[in-house]
DNA sequence: CTGAAAGCGCTTACAG
DNA sequence: CTGAAAGCGCTTACAG
């Protein structure tokens, strides 16, 4: 039978409350008692037990992970992986525990969500994406749940928060771009379903049009999914029309389908990509991309949501993480 | 307040003890009751708090899981990703959870081990690797604490592990080349420390000692590290010898350095890696490798734990899981 | 500064 | 088949 806090009470004569009072490091205890009370653990080796102090507590000091699955990108992409470390190491520190599930369906996802509020597993829950009329959501809001979301959400009244400016990152790219003399640039985006996509046309049209450099339309595609095939497929269609100086994607699968369309045609074409995934600086040539800081979103949306947990409220409820050009030899 | 367990007797007009053995479906109980209970439950929206079950069962139906912190690797080698989806599948179908830390060195992680046995936080633990001497395993046995080893341990005696068959890899690799016509076969491992580097050298050696083919100690090459720098000087190496037919490499990323030089030096050497990564596909050309089947490997790691746990011990203490040869251009 | 007692929300051996 | 009671190992308001 393991030793228990009545165990350490009677070789100490103490109380249990009191050697419950040494554990959680009450102030009002005198010195003295603290000595003995801690000289009888270490004699009996005793170490709390979690389950029951989190059931007294009302609190497992746990975050529960909802993870997407998304097949094949889930392993070409190491943006969950990255993000969970970044979690996993905030979380550490503050001596948080984590438990993850994946959701093999948003359904599934649901279901998860479910069980660890239902249940009473996990105090708080990070999101790792956000979907349109997010089903997560809705109901983690109408519990009153405390969550974070990685990826700006849609509404996001009261909702705690971390992206990148997913705007800016497009807006930047595309001036560096013209400064380096490209004047038509075409691009290839995602599906409008997510808040990504819009952020990155939107700065991809602004940088234009305050250059007053003409946006054409047919210029501008929207992928269906973010695979090679797609990318390849969208940059056929941008060079019936015409064969642009630069091209710029929303993901790196696309950007990589759009080298090999340029590769094969022997065209002189810009690329960038998106997202840093390791195989960028593989292709040929390597691909010039966009790094989002995954492990420093993870960080902070677990930063952002143990300092709620712990009454410490931010007074901003989201967090704004930098993005990093990463140029290579497809924009030389 | 939560509704608990005494709202739904006082609903359903029967003891809180007869609410409990509906909930753990314990046989003897009337249908009628049952029904009435039942009713109850969903009338009042009851979900049965988790961790006071936990405490009262003294079993937390949760598994821990050590995740060593490889740095780059961790991202390019999908490897944990993959083993944590399949253990989270399994553990899924059979209601356990899982809880994770990275462990940032090995103490670190000999820290999280003793976390989740002494808080009585986990039933179980996955272990991701296995050192020489490993500090988790031997704590781990010390307290007879329940654990799965993914990749064969050192001592394996009444230790359960799940692993490929690494000495039949390359072992059929190596046949396998033999009778496509390659004669001089080098072959460029790693730390010997790792036990899988050892069986697959062994697996190696053994093709050519039953075909009778020399074995050239200068064309065997134990690489310091699993990186492409020391892939390209190992090949370098062999090749100052003599240029062989073909060269089995332990890892996709020695083998990657090993295509380098290929290239560079315009050579005809059918080249192979271990691990099928995703880069390895894009490598030019793209590099035959041995997929390890890292899914697998966690489904069944937490297969035989769960079923340990469950009182289903298996006859035998491990589970092999066969690897798939992956043939791409690098050896046609 | 410390203790006795009640409580967290379940489970289960015992008795009927 | 069902209930009353004790227990799982902690915490904490109350009293001193």
């Amino acid at each position: 039978m393991a030793v228990t806090i009545k165990d350490v009470a009677k070789l100490a004569n103490v109380s249990p409350s009191t050697v419950s009072r040494v554990i959680s490091k009450s102030p009002r205890i005198s010195e003295a008692t603290k000595k003995i009370v801690y000289d009888a653990m270490d004699e009996l080796k005793y170490k709390p037990n979690a389950i029951a102090r989190n059931l007294a507590n009302a609190s497992t000091k746990t975050l529960g992970l909802i993870i997407p699955n998304q097949d094949e990108n889930l392993f070409k992409n190491p943006f969950f992986i990255q993000a969970m470390r970044g979690i996993s190491i905030y979380a550490q520190k503050k001596n948080y525990k984590i438990m993850f599930n994946y959701g093999a369906s948003p359904e599934d996802e649901l279901n998860f969500v479910h069980e660890f509020v239902n249940s009473k597993w996990v105090d708080g829950i990070i999101l790792l994406t956000a979907y349109e009329n997010d089903m997560c959501i809705d109901y983690l809001n109408r519990e009153s749940f405390p969550f974070v979301v990685v990826g700006r959400p849609y509404n996001i009244h009261d909702i705690m928060w971390v992206d990148n400016d997913n705007f800016q990152a497009t807006y930047n790219l595309v001036n560096n771009l013209i400064q380096r003399g490209c004047q038509d640039i075409a691009f290839i985006g995602g599906p409008q379903k997510y808040i990504f996509s819009k952020d990155r046309l939107e700065g991809y049209k602004r940088s234009l049009e305050l250059r007053n450099l003409n946006l054409r339309d047919k210029l501008v595609i929207e992928a269906k999914d973010f695979t090679e095939q797609d990318g390849y497929n969208a940059m056929a269609q941008i060079c019936s029309i015409k064969v642009p100086h630069a091209v710029v994607t929303t993901d790196d699968l696309l950007g990589f389908g759009v080298l090999n369309y340029v590769r094969e045609h022997q065209l002189n074409v810009k690329v960038t990509g998106f997202n840093n995934i390791p195989l960028s600086e593989y292709q040929i040539p390597s691909l010039t991309s966009v790094d989002i800081k995954a492990e420093d979103l993870g960080y902070n949306a677990a930063k952002l949501l143990i300092k709620h947990l712990e009454g410490i409220d931010n007074p901003v409820n989201h967090y704004i993480v930098g993005t990093e050009l990463i140029e290579r030899e497809s924009t030389k």
